[in-house]
DNA sequence: TTGAAAGCGTTACCAA
DNA sequence: TTGGTAACGCTTTCAA
């Protein structure tokens, strides 16, 4: 049998509404009365009933999140989006509610109609996507994990895929590469049409072209290493001059296309370069550690956070800009050959 | 502005408790008036508001999920769980509220002390796990994911460890091999005491015995290729006979092994077995694809919720076991030695 | 500085 | 088959 604030309160000797006060804080309490308050509650290991505060304050606080499950592919790396995102709500005092993507725009009515929370962060954000101007409809304030074509009014927080594809066009073109091909998404990626795959593939181009460096694209590449081996054999026949650089912004077909590159005897790093997009940790763990762009995964959760309970409380601190983009990081390892020195 | 149960009460002309009913189905209702409320919700695009639902109804539909955020180490292959789960949950009409494990007991007694759901799935259960004594003294059903020394009368679910390692030794003992050593786990898993490792590890030992196998165990095995460049040595130093079977239940630990044994012209598969006890999805995308004992995250996921909707309606099905261990499944690849044909 | 009491939007009991 | 109404456990206004 759990307690109550009214069970508070006769032990402390006030009326239940003290209690509460002395929770809040919104009105001055007695110290003497307070410390009362807190050793009854202490006495009795009190809880608020969340629901009740729910309903009497209009405050869940609760934050829901959408994540891309049940969508097919691409939950790769998700899990640091989660975590940041779970322990920064955590920091402000919020529970974290968890949808699945699936559920589309049924489950942001659900969320905002029956007040399962104050806020919603909604991630794998499409181009053209249905939920967007569901979203900006509700009632609760929603902050996108990526870029829509249309935001609709909404924030948007996410990595700074054209200045991704900037920094690796430029890391080749620097190191005197004369050619680049990207390896592009898989034709479900593609179909799904997700924000970044195309702000990653126009930045390429547009860079490619003031770099001066002729690019092919190729695409769609689908999964597994047969896939793999046909993608090796086209840059290897592609390769007319010395210094070809690849680019793969899919993590998932780097290992494998590195892989199939070591057993055509072709050593990335020496015969070819080859920059993933991809968490740092794959870059890491993989063999060989191939040279990445970070997609900074935490950083983006975190300014998410912040810019959601700006929302919720924009008197705490100056308005976040609606579309915030977090640097990516170029790690330079192994699979990329230097500049030669003439 | 939205919409109450009393609103569609107005519209549809009955009682606002009427409108309760309809949605409950706690009571019969006249096919005439059932439709007017209906039609009177759809018009407004009602929605119940759970909190109050919650607090008058003392349920709240969520399920409290505890996951090994924020622990260190040992998030590979958590997202099937956590998707199943979820799946799961939805499809009984519940939410998914998220609890990181690093906040301890603590989130145990927040979940329950606030009335935040009705029931919980703890996932990463150690050995010797201080949560357990807590969440069996709560006041709303647990189900463990795992199998604790001491379960405290809570339901488990797992993997059974103990075929798992069964499996892979008598794999390797049908297939000829006269030796096998385990490359065991990395200290911080070690001393977090994590239940499966002492179950699997236990379970080798005595089949290997069994089957007159001698038997190594390397631990604690640190990560990385540098470790992982030791352990192959001590492995080929080891190898006295010809056939030698290496086991490695730690995912992470697999695939830089195997890369570690190609570097030194030893081939999985022909002169060297390993089976590894991973994710599927690992063992596949690996190169080379090596043979493994799965962990079915999914059918342990689903029978973890089956028992926990038992546990909320016990009337509707026959009580699952207290203990209910999931057979692991054994698929061949190529890393494993065939036997000899003489 | 404190208390009493009116909600918040449901569920479920008691009557009709 | 239905309506009225008392909870549920808080927050917040109004009074003192």
């Amino acid at each position: 049998m759990a307690f109550t604030s009214k069970d508070v309160a006769r032990v402390a000797g006030v009326s239940q509404s003290t209690v509460s006060y002395v929770m809040t804080g919104k009105r001055p309490i007695s110290e003497r009365t307070r410390r009362r308050v807190l050793d009854a509650m202490e006495q009795l290991t009190y809880e608020p009933h969340s629901s009740a505060r729910a309903l009497a304050g209009r405050r869940t606080q609760v934050i829901g999140l959408v994540v891309p499950f049940g969508v097919g592919g691409e939950v790769f790396g998700l899990l640091p989006f989660i975590e940041t995102i779970a322990s920064s709500a955590r920091a402000h005092d919020h529970e974290v509610l968890l949808v699945t993507a699936d559920e589309g725009s049924a489950g942001l009515r659900r969320l905002a109609g029956r007040a399962l929370c104050d806020a919603i962060i909604m991630m794998d954000i499409q181009e053209q996507d249905d939920r967007v101007p569901v979203a900006a409809a509700l009632s609760v304030p929603v902050v996108l994990i990526g870029v829509p074509a249309d935001p609709a009014g909404l924030h948007c927080v996410d990595l700074d895929f054209e200045a991704a594809a900037r920094m690796a066009v430029d890391e080749l073109a620097d190191t005197q590469h004369d050619e680049i091909v990207v390896v592009g998404y898989t034709a479900s990626a593609m179909k799904r049409g997700l924000n970044y795959v195309g702000r990653f593939l126009r930045s390429v181009r547009r860079q490619a072209q003031v770099r001066g460096l002729p690019l092919t694209v190729i695409e769609p590449v689908e999964r597994g290493r047969e896939a793999a081996a046909k993608v090796a054999d086209q840059l290897l026949a592609q390769r007319t001059s010395g210094r070809l650089g690849v680019l793969v912004p899919h993590s998932d077909a780097i290992v494998p296309l590195l892989d199939a590159l070591r057993k055509r005897d072709v050593v990335p790093g020496r015969d070819i370069s080859v920059i993933g997009l991809s968490p740092d940790r794959e870059a890491e763990l993989s063999d060989p550690q191939y040279t990445n762009v970070s997609e900074e995964p935490r950083d983006v959760s975190r300014r998410a956070m912040e810019t959601l309970f700006w929302l919720l409380d924009p008197s705490s601190a100056v308005e976040p800009p609606a579309i915030e983009l977090v640097a990516p990081r170029l790690t330079r390892r192994t699979t990329v050959m230097p500049a030669p020195a003439h």
